[in-house]
RNA sequence: GGGCCGGUAGCUCAGUCGGUAGAGCAGCAGACUUUUAAUCUGUUGGUCGAGGGUUCGAUUCCCUCCCGGCUCACCA
């Protein structure tokens, strides 16, 4: 953003087109905020007033030249954004189409040929005096990609000169002999010009170039002046779907910034071929894991997202309130308690991919919403569970990545850091890791001050409240983590930091509960479910004493589900798995604002006076 | 919330030890009938994130604020 355009409803750039900008301006507003009314009142800010509406955004020379463009081709009589193009094939299938004719050939538009139809955004236009190219990029922009090393693969086979494959668009040709007025419209600047970021339909038929690059020669005639099978008479070879009245980012360095990046993700997908991927991925992964449960008997369900008692994790909530019931929800943290309820109801095993919402720090690793994957199996533990969690991230990874073995960054030395993800992965007891890692004895593990002299030593903060157990899981956590590179379930975690697992039978003061860690992050949580309803009675007792000693994230008593537990919880395992944080391992990425297509970001600010903001601390 | 770094043309960046700024790409005008970061000639374009202060003069120095990146703390 430039800023500097003044107050909303003052000094607006005049547009270039009137009408067109009334139109935007008016939808643009009904989705802007109220700025003005901030805080005003406690939930629901009044609608904007016609004297608060936001001015459209900035306009520069460029995109002014644009919009006078769109108002030459309404003169001419045209319609600006005509919809009645439909593209007969996608890029990648043009390419692909001609594997079979790899040598370069000019062939004539003999009559009978069959005219192709495509359509895509201009990233590139190259006119050579009277021949002209542009290249278009489609929604099969990765197929293009892999047809096109693959077609560089069949060249260097056949002796031919490798060519650059490193391209997502295809391309067009157009000659200005075939049509003088068209071409010199498109291509010779002036009023109705083609501009990088215009979204085109083409039609012609397919042929190489003499470089060997599989093209679509744009035509709608035949050498006799006849329209082509699939054309009418009169109709252009290129036609402006849509116009890109803003300008694209440079084509070599593309967009890199990232601020820029998040908050215009449909720039940053327009623009960057790895953003593209890691959404393909993501949608991979949901596929992948939906099938795995849909094959195993487990059913997809939805539970609520706004819940009026807290439970299911420790975490701080988001509030928010429901006006016509005047009541107050929280939106959640965890589907726990939901989806057990439907294990008592019989549904024995069930599975939900959906958001949690904490009101937390944003880091690396954290987002204020993230998607999260729960599931649930009755007459399983959670050694079971490990089993199962196994099997899903070594599936994923061979349908996602290709192989079991992934990149996770680099080690210290440069080199790729490789993650295996083949079952089975190694398991590992908090206790055995404090003493291997820790170096500490058994009766240093069970001694809260000694652990803390330890942690100290290292440096190492620990909450002050905490208890020996939680004292015991950090030491360890922060000890463990340059070990836990590779796929490792942790186990045998203290109660107190678990108000919903089972205990274990021969240690009640552990529960059965694992946590498993890759590439140093922690990626699940699973346990054993409780199903003592007295027992949990008795956990959220104690949650509610934590919370009096100030304890922010602690869980509310739900009754509820200590009814529904009354009625009988089969012996169950549940298990959560952070879907971002799976992605992020799946597409080589340290940051989950990469794997979010819309990370969490403060609201842009669009050139409002400084005074015109809330004061910080001000409510 | 703390620390460090950053915000200059549509994009990617340089620069100004204080005298209102440059390049490449994009754009505009022109040459070029197989280019692919095309090439060649000419050229337009900026309240240098916002506000305040110091100064004859601030994009540059000082202060405050906004936004972002990295990092620490909390968390998954």
């Amino acid at each position: 953003m430039t800023g500097g355009q003044g107050v909303a409803g003052s000094n607006p750039v005049a547009p270039t087109n009137r009408s067109l900008a009334a139109t935007v301006s008016e939808r643009t507003c009904a989705a802007m905020p109220d700025q003005g009314l901030r805080g005003a009142r406690r939930f629901w800010p009044s609608p904007p007033s016609p004297l608060q509406v936001p001015t459209m955004l900035e306009r520069n020379d460029l995109m002014r030249l644009r919009l006078s463009k769109i108002d030459a081709a309404r003169a001419a009589g045209e319609i600006a954004y005509p919809n009645d193009f439909q593209p007969s094939l996608t890029g990648a299938e043009l390419i692909v189409a001609q594997r079979d004719s790899l040598e370069p050939f000019d062939a004539v538009r003999a009559p009978g040929t069959i005219a192709l139809h495509l359509a895509g955004r201009v990233m590139a236009i190259n006119v050579k005096g009277k021949a002209a190219f542009i290249r278009l990029r489609d929604r099969s922009a990765t197929d293009v990609l892999q047809a096109r090393a693959t077609e560089n693969d069949l060249r260097i086979s056949q002796g031919l000169e490798a060519r650059p494959a490193d391209a997502s668009t295809f391309q067009v040709y157009m000659q200005r002999n075939e049509n003088e007025e068209l071409f010199d419209r498109m291509f010779k600047g002036g009023e109705r010009s083609l501009d990088i970021g215009d979204i085109v339909g083409v039609s012609g038929r397919p042929f190489r170039t003499r470089m060997g690059e599989p093209s679509l020669h744009a035509c709608t005639t035949d050498l006799d002046g006849q329209p082509l099978a699939g054309c009418t008479t009169g109709q252009h070879c290129i036609r402006i779907l849509t116009k890109g009245i803003r300008p694209l980012p440079e084509k070599y360095h593309g967009l890199v910034d990232k601020e820029t990046r998040f908050r215009q993700r449909y720039v940053d997908l327009i623009m960057n071929d790895e953003v593209r991927e890691i959404v393909r991925r993501r949608s991979l992964v949901m596929r992948g894991v939906r099938d795995f449960f849909d094959a195993r008997g487990y059913l997809e369900v939805e539970t609520p997202m706004m819940h009026p008692i807290l439970g299911g994790a420790a975490a701080r909530p988001f509030r928010t309130h429901h006006n016509a019931l005047d009541m107050p929800l929280y939106l959640r943290i965890a589907p726990e308690l939901y989806l057990k309820r439907l294990v008592v109801g019989g549904l024995e095993r069930v599975y939900e991919i959906n958001r949690n919402f904490r009101n937390e720090g944003l880091s690396q690793r954290h987002n204020p919403e993230f998607t999260m994957l729960e599931f649930y199996r009755a007459y399983a533990t959670f050694e079971d569970l490990m089993v199962e969690v196994e099997t899903l991230l070594a599936e994923l990874a061979v349908n996602v990545a290709g192989a079991t073995e992934v990149q996770w960054g680099v080690n210290s030395d440069g080199s790729p850091r490789m993650i295996q993800l083949a079952a089975p992965f190694r398991r590992v007891r908090i206790r055995d890791g404090l003493q291997e890692w820790g170096g500490l004895t058994l009766a240093e593990i069970d001694d809260e001050k000694a652990l803390r002299n330890k942690a100290d030593a290292l440096g190492v903060h620990i909450d002050a409240h905490a208890t020996l157990g939680k004292v015991q899981v950090e030491l360890f956590e922060a000890v463990a983590e340059p070990y836990l590179v590779q796929p490792t379930f942790v186990y045998e975690y203290p109660a107190e930091t678990s108000p919903l697992a089972r205990r274990n039978d021969q240690h009640p003061q552990l529960v059965d509960r694992f946590e498993l860690f890759i590439g140093g992050i922690e990626i699940s949580n699973a346990f054993s479910e409780l199903n003592d309803p007295v027992d949990q009675y008795e956990r959220f007792e104690a949650q509610l004493t934590q919370k009096a000693k100030g304890d922010e994230e602690t869980m509310e008593m739900d009754l509820d589900y200590v009814r529904a537990l009354e009625y009988g919880l089969p012996p169950t395992a549940g298990c959560g798995i952070g879907i971002d944080r799976m992605v992020m391992l799946l597409t080589n990425t340290d940051s989950i604002r990469e794997v979010l297509l819309f990370p969490h970001m403060r609201p842009e600010q669009r050139g409002a006076a400084v005074e015109d903001q809330p004061k910080p601390g001000v409510a």
